[in-house]
DNA sequence: AGCACGCCGACT
DNA sequence: GTCGGCGTGCTC
């Protein structure tokens, strides 16, 4: 039985709300009738909510209660490969659909009437009398040939005042108009030339430029180092999805900082792209989210929540970095974008290309696997080559315990200096000190929220935890002795290196770059741009600078901590460390100047140093891969994380217990359960979390038992419960 | 999610 | 007696 095509009004309709229901609920469709995903307003209870038209109804209510949908929404209605996005989506994630809905439908304003805004245009005839005034407006007007302005541009390039174009439309010799305000995006040109790629790149380019021209799902993950012209290579899937008439989508984790790769944007198809990130006002929310859904948006840029947009024609989605873990996070629903790219793709018959030069364990498995194609880039643009790796073995330098920048880093430093040349030091940590210690009683201070050690930092004269981002002031006396004065900081953080910098290099200009340090986006694009142009000669950074940022000058790279990472029992830290490093690595030697990256380590011998240095990536993901198989776990097996968490432990711990005793659902896919334990960060915002996990084979029904499972329990009061497939950290 | 209904403790 | 705590249930 087919969906029918069309709902005449009084018709039965499901409509999905983004209340928290479970179900549809059934309307009667409106005056003038409604299409199959409509976007409606339909009254629940004595409120007015927002709802899609999901399905015909189920006709299992008092028809005599049944209540009619209020107006269906001026926006096109939801396609049905987007409802099968969703409702996969939900059950994949085991998300309840309502919440799958509220991240399609994040864009304010859907309500209203489209809206209106005055242009003003060339009109008919001369004006009574030619004014110097007017002619500057029939000048401007005649320059920019039938582009329209606002009263504001047009007085403002004019040079005159409003009441000088307000006059000259009265006489018909400037034409006023009403114009949507949420204009298309101008179009994108695909044809222009391009960067010219090298014969590596030009053959990538053409592979992927074919996949998308098949009009076929598939995924190709593309490999290749920084430098090696990954962008310009999908930028060329990017065009010949839109000269195939579709849309495309390019995903970036840290959508905030890409002035760089906007103006390549710009570059290679003459114009901007459409930019979704969570910064975005809602003006650009709506313009975008009206614009995408018809068509008009042909490029969207964007983060993780691009991916809910209400695309009419995707042909090519693109994860940029695609390891990167701020895919995987809470957004209300916990999902990975990279996952459900793949997911999107498959559905709408697109492409996907994941893009990266240390790509996630997972990927590499499914490349391996022949799920998705491979693709290698291995050339570096120009004379530049992948920078010379070494070691420092910290343990023979003899530090003191409040130094961290050893003799050797310091010597390379100093050659770079005395070259002209860019040095960066690389640390993974934000704030002045991560510990903060009472010499008097041994204290530590802790976040009163959470169970997580505060920060100091002194650039904000603060504490801060890093967990939930409360702060207090920096208290003279010891919370837990009252003695005075005996707090010392412990361990480094990046504004302390940058103490220790300034020290050691008192005439050196040195920028230290942290997210936490500039007020705005703005400012910290503006700071990079800057670096880039040369306004620093030593660069001190957290993992900020690893993403994407060209600083053609650098030529050496040191990292103060490679072990940060190495040490606890995460399964994937081994994988993090490794991507990082080489990431950080990446920046060295971009240029012609060849560059190196010295690893500050207390462990050389250990594996992933080794691998690391070895530049033998291949090499690295092969032992993953082993030692993962060997234990069972993702990509070779399943994994489920249920986080319990109420602000009594003991009730939290159980009905943590409680739910691993009634384990039959999952017994009998022959899954496991593990714990409940405390949480990695046991204590959040006051709340206890208590995790267990669960580990499966990797061809079973795991949600399907996950569901059963977790149904069982009924939580009581404050007691919530989430389930996250594939967790990012497991052990 | 909201909002109403409903059933037990400290106040006029 | 009754004001109000928030547990439970409903919304087409």
């Amino acid at each position: 039985m087919s969906a029918p095509e069309f709902f005449d009004e009084g018709d039965l309709v499901g409509v999905l709300t983004t209340q928290p229901l479970g179900r549809t609920l059934d309307y009667k469709a409106p005056e003038g009738g409604c299409h199959p995903g409509a976007f409606v307003e339909v009254p629940l209870g004595p409120r007015k909510v927002l709802g899609v038209v999901w399905g015909p109804g189920q006709g299992d209510f008092d028809y005599a209660r049944v209540r009619s949908v209020i107006r269906v929404l001026d926006v096109a209605p939801m396609r049905a490969e987007m409802q099968t996005f969703l409702t996969r989506a939900a059950d994949y994630t085991l998300t309840p659909l309502p919440a799958m809905l509220r991240l399609a439908t994040r864009a304010p304003g859907l309500g209203d009437p489209p809206s209106m805004r005055k242009i003003y245009r060339r009109g008919m005839g001369t004006p009574d009398r030619a004014t110097k005034a007017r002619t500057q407006v029939l000048e401007t007007l005649r320059e920019y040939g039938d582009l329209s302005f606002t009263l504001k541009e047009l007085a403002e390039m004019a040079g005159v005042t409003s009441s000088v174009i307000k006059g000259l439309v009265k006489q018909g010799v400037v034409h006023e108009e009403d114009s949507p305000r949420d204009l298309p995006f101008p179009r994108l040109d695909p044809d222009l030339p391009g960067k010219v790629l090298t014969e590596d790149q030009a053959r990538g380019a053409a592979q992927l430029a074919d996949a998308v021209r098949s009009g076929q799902y598939g995924t190709t993950l593309l490999r290749g180092v920084t430098g090696s012209g990954k962008t310009e290579v999908y930028l060329e899937a990017v065009a010949a999805a839109l000269r195939a008439g579709r849309q495309a989508l390019v995903l970036l984790p840290e959508i905030a900082l890409t002035e760089q790769f906007l103006s390549r944007v710009q570059e290679r198809f003459g114009t901007k792209p459409a930019e979704w990130h969570s910064g975005a006002t809602m003006t650009e929310r709506r313009r975008i989210w009206r614009m995408v859904g018809q068509g008009q948006a042909q490029l969207v840029i964007g983060a993780r929540s691009a991916l809910f947009l209400p695309y009419q024609n995707l042909g090519l989605i693109v994860v940029d970095e695609e390891h990167d873990t701020s895919y995987k996070q809470e957004d209300g629903v916990l999902y990975n974008a990279r996952d459900m790219a793949v997911l999107r793709a498959a559905i709408c018959d697109a492409q996907v290309v994941l893009a990266s030069a240390t790509p996630s364990l997972e990927s590499w498995a499914n490349a391996e696997a022949g799920k998705y194609r491979k693709l290698e880039l291995t050339s570096r643009y120009g004379a530049a080559v992948m920078p010379k790796m070494g070691a420092i073995d910290m343990r023979a330098e003899g530090l003191p315990s409040d130094r961290w920048v050893s003799a050797t880093l310091k010597k390379e430093v100093d050659q770079r200096l005395a070259k002209g040349e860019q040095a960066m030091l690389f640390i993974n940590r934000r704030g002045y000190a991560p510990i903060t210690l009472c010499r008097a009683c041994g204290h530590q201070i802790g976040c009163d929220d959470c169970d997580a050690r505060m920060v100091e930092h002194r650039f904000l004269k603060r504490l801060v935890c890093h967990q939930c981002g409360e702060t207090k002031p920096m208290p003279t006396a010891c919370p837990a002795c009252d003695a005075e004065d005996r707090l010392a900081p412990v361990g480094p953080g990046v504004e302390r290196l940058g103490e220790e910098a300034r020290a050691l290099w008192p005439d050196a200009r040195i920028a230290v770059l942290s997210s936490d340090m500039y007020g705005s986006a703005r400012a910290l694009k503006a700071e990079i741009a800057g670096i880039a142009d040369g306004s620093a000669d030593i660069i001190i950074g957290t993992q900020l600078v690893a993403k994407g940022h060209n600083f053609p000058n650098l030529t050496l790279v040191g990292v103060i901590d490679a072990d940060l990472g190495l040490m606890g029992s995460d399964l994937r830290a081994a994988e993090r460390t490794f991507q990082l490093m080489r990431q950080v690595a990446g920046r060295a030697g971009r240029a012609e100047a060849p560059g190196a990256a010295l690893l500050q380590t207390y462990q050389p011998e250990h594996a992933v140093i080794r691998a690391i240095l070895a530049g033998d990536e291949e090499a690295f993901w092969a032992a993953e891969a082993r030692e993962r198989k060997q234990a069972g776990v993702p990509p070779y097996g399943r994994m489920a994380g249920i986080i319990l968490s109420g602000p009594d432990v003991a009730q939290v711990f159980d009905a943590g217990n409680l739910l691993a005793r009634q384990d039959a659902p999952l017994r009998q896919i022959g899954a496991q359960v593990f714990g409940p334990a405390p949480a990695p960060i046991a204590r959040v915002r006051g709340r206890h979390r208590v995790r267990l996990l669960v580990k499966a084979d990797k061809l079973v029904p795991l949600q399907d038992a996950l569901a059963r499972w977790v149904a069982q329990v009924k939580l009581k009061g404050e007691l919530r419960l989430a389930v996250d497939i594939d967790p990012q950290s497991f052990y």
